[in-house]
DNA sequence: CAGTATCCAGACCGATACTG
DNA sequence: CAGTATCGGTCTGGATACTG
């Protein structure tokens, strides 16, 4: 299983990007949802080296930290989709200054 | 010793980030220097739990991205202090922009 | 296709003891 | 005061096999 993040109340978002952030696959994970590739199979593909054991598990976290939401397609075969909800928008909103930050660091040196 | 976090080349930001935020004690290593609590002594004494050696560890990772400068005074006994570098300065700007979406979560629920 | 259970090698980090 | 070396428990996550 895993580790619980915070004792009681609202995760604060500190502990949201310490926990996300810190956890291997689950910036890919956001890239690829951002970019379209939503569906678990899919990601699966994409990524070499990313399980479908972890990629349920980084899945799980961005759901129960309300970073992005899962709709399941009662069809056969079943068909699942990831997306970010308006909250995860703000999230990776402060990926992106960390892109631009780097543009600082590639231009100073 | 250290898992190398690159294969060659700039660290992207990217890496730094989640190298640093997902590291156990760096956020509060970054936070004590920017509030000028920047001697290795100090820091250990105010933080309940901290130890000098992976004080040490964060402060290395700190340095060797570029993010922290160390001094140190040719006294006796030691003195070293550490600081943020021009570089340093703005990827806490990027952990501002963390707490700012903290206050946006709020009103939104 | 989507998801879960189990196993275990290796990384992380806390405690301790030590040097300059 | 500043810093390093070592040891060992704990947890992460990759491989595999399985169900619906």
């Amino acid at each position: 299983m895993e580790k619980k993040p915070q004792t009681s109340g609202n995760p604060s978002v500190s502990h949201m990007v310490e926990n996300i952030v810190g956890c291997k696959w689950s910036m890919t994970v956001l890239a690829m949802i951002r970019s379209g590739t939503n569906r678990p199979g899919a990601m699966v593909r994409e990524v070499d080296g990313l399980t479908a054991k972890v990629l349920n598990e980084r899945l799980a976290k961005l759901i129960r930290f309300g970073i992005a939401e899962k709709t399941v397609f009662p069809v056969t075969p079943p068909h699942v989709e990831y997306r970010l909800t308006s909250f995860g928008e703000k999230f990776v909103g402060v990926i992106d200054e960390i892109e631009r930050l780097q543009i600082d660091l590639d231009q100073t040196e």
